[in-house]
DNA sequence: ACATTAGTGCTAATAAGTTAGCACAGCAAA
DNA sequence: TTTGCTGTGCTAACTTATTAGCACTAATGT
């Protein structure tokens, strides 16, 4: 077991997972704002409870309303994400996954954030002897 | 338009499309041997062709058989899962969705790896300028 | 040429996902 | 209390996705 976010879930309720990870946590209202092509509020809702069933949310019930949250920390469900992705485009290869993802945005990263990546890749390679 | 496939497609025609990409091009009958809870042969072709109406795929005839490629070059498509991966689990931060590849998978970077990793980034750098 | 094998196209049935809408519960304001 | 608002639960309709199975075509070997 473990990519199932990826394998499992039908379209809307991956549309949905991602919207509550994207957030942290959601109400039903939350979601349907997030959603594209937003569906009603009443399928939002009926979707947030098939997706509790299934283990992969769960509510607190604050003041009147419930407010879910996944199961499956973020820090998990990004390693099985980009694991997955990893996996699909980069043969198993997360040195050629990093690469792309500098390249594809290198104008968005700052000076400063690629020395900390040079840290922390150095850490890495001490981390790893 | 642009990241389709992660909203677009159902279940099944997302697990297609997964294999294409991971085999660069497949025919039915691989598609079908990759694929998880492996469906019928002809429901296997059902969805290619349902994919490449939809033009994501499409299909050179090759001796009696059709070989699907998808329209998108795994390039395009591969930065546009990482960018959905990073908009959903790291807040559109591109370093930190490194620093979560370097950190889960440590144990699978080798030396060499990481020293390849160092001058893509110090070359980023001297582009940035 | 003919039979056989391996492929595709298509249609109709089934299963799964999605939706709407009504019924009920709690809370806040009059 | 009663009214109105905002929330949830549920069921039944509906739409979309998935599947099976049969008809057809092209290539291959005899």
């Amino acid at each position: 077991m473990g990519e199932s976010l990826q394998t499992d879930l039908s379209r809307r309720e991956r549309q949905i997972m991602d919207v509550v990870y994207r957030l942290g946590e959601a109400t039903a209202a939350e979601v349907m704002d997030n959603l594209p092509e937003p569906p009603s509020y009443s399928a939002v809702r009926a979707l947030l409870r098939i997706l509790e069933d299934k283990g992969h949310l769960r509510h607190d019930k604050v003041g009147p309303r419930y407010v879910y949250q996944p199961t499956v920390s973020a820090d998990k469900a990004s390693e099985n994400a980009l694991n997955h992705v990893v996996a699909t485009f980069f043969s198993g290869s997360v040195s050629q996954a990093v690469a792309a993802l500098l390249e594809a945005s290198d104008s968005k990263l700052s000076d400063d954030e690629l020395t900390r990546l040079q840290q922390q890749i150095e850490q890495a390679k001490e981390e790893g002897r």
